[in-house]
DNA sequence: CGTCAACCTGACCAGATGGTCAAAAGAAAT
DNA sequence: ATTTCTTTTGACCATCTGGTCAGGTTGACG
């Protein structure tokens, strides 16, 4: 995430805000219908832009499609940082899961494009899987080791419990449209986020052992 | 699941067989490339058909996604019976989370399919969505909330108690990608299957308070 | 064996879609 | 004002894909 120096000009303000456009839209057509079914011309008449356009800035589909997931990677990362490897587990986990949910209810359409991703054999971003996100779950497991060793929580297989953590939170946005029905037909409001929240935390702490607000 | 009659004549079997030979295929390509990525000519040539063979049998692409959808469901239903509303908490927990375990493990391509389907806002099965699994979920939250007057439980809120269920044994076929790749790029054996399974039942029967094997 | 219905299949078609291109329009630099 | 570079856009094309169809093949049945 490079913090971005501001525009030179006109000329590069508005190449900046076309591209943020498409990238948005991209986003979500991409996330409602997949890559495939995703057109370059939804995408377009969506962003009320002319479909050359778009291969103008972007040459082509796979071009776009990367740069959404690219994007959705590094928000992912954000929230990675903040399982903090020297708290407590407690407020590590308690932080993680928070970002996480939030991540859910902020950008459900970035979620569900991963979520395909992945689900297709990850074609796109099997090298960012095989390398920062395997870098980044040894280190964590490594640290959820210690606390087994230092006796601050249960001994327990570490991978399975950070499985449990993606699975759990991505879910609200992923089958966010099951989540939808399940609650008559309304989407989750604020209290109903914070209660997910709570309960999915509170389950996984106890479920390890660790007491909360230690 | 009607118990199928055996097949008449050798033409009956065979038009059986044809059958199952295209679900199953179609079934993995859906899987693997989504809905619209699935093209008929890729199931044929998978299948060993003529393309319009395929169509003989489903007029239509949608005729065939909906029917697969449909298998996979019952699916579900099956297991779903397992969380036996007469059961202990421990009891009817445990199968259900060992039943979903090993249909994420048996049936892999189902899974993707019906991930894919509820994440592109689930166009074919909405009905089933409201339907069949609303009912389903509200006698198990209505069970749910037995065991906490009971006693038996922790206070949580049912609703994402079984979301983090779903969510997690699913996980394990829908993500399978970055799982294996998490896992040296091996398939998951046996044992870590047997490991998974535990794990998860384990987290979540503490999480909530209910003591094992009671 | 003959008839009929079910089944199979190669060839074909219409529409959709990713991508191209040349020309026009607009901003920046001189 | 003129030149130069970036950006915009409508028209166009090659390819892919779901679906059709006419004619051939095969099994059931009397």
């Amino acid at each position: 995430m490079p913090a971005l120096p501001k525009p030179a000009n006109r000329r590069e303000g508005l190449r900046r805000e076309t591209l943020a456009l498409i990238l948005a839209t991209a986003e979500r057509i991409f996330a409602e219908h997949g890559f495939k079914g995703a057109t370059m011309q939804a995408i377009a008449d969506e962003a009320r832009l002319p479909k050359a356009n778009l291969h103008y800035y972007f040459p082509t589909k796979q071009d776009l499609y990367r740069q959404v997931v690219e994007r959705i990677f590094n928000i992912w990362l954000d929230a990675a940082e903040s399982f903090d490897t020297t708290a407590s587990p407690q407020e590590a986990l308690t932080t993680y899961i928070r970002k996480k949910m939030e991540i859910s209810r902020s950008h459900p359409y970035g979620s569900k494009v991963w979520a395909n991703e992945v689900i297709h054999g990850a074609p796109i971003i099997h090298d960012y899987l095989e390398t920062t996100l395997t870098e980044w779950t040894e280190t964590r497991i490594k640290v959820i080791e210690r606390w087994m060793d230092e006796g601050l929580i249960d001994r327990i297989n570490p991978r399975h419990l950070l499985y449990m953590i993606w699975a759990t939170t991505q879910h609200y946005a992923d089958f966010s449209h099951q989540i939808v029905t399940l609650n008559d037909s309304k989407e989750m409001n604020d209290q109903q986020w914070a209660d997910a929240t709570e309960c999915v935390t509170r389950i996984i702490l106890a479920g390890i052992g660790a007491k909360r607000g230690g």
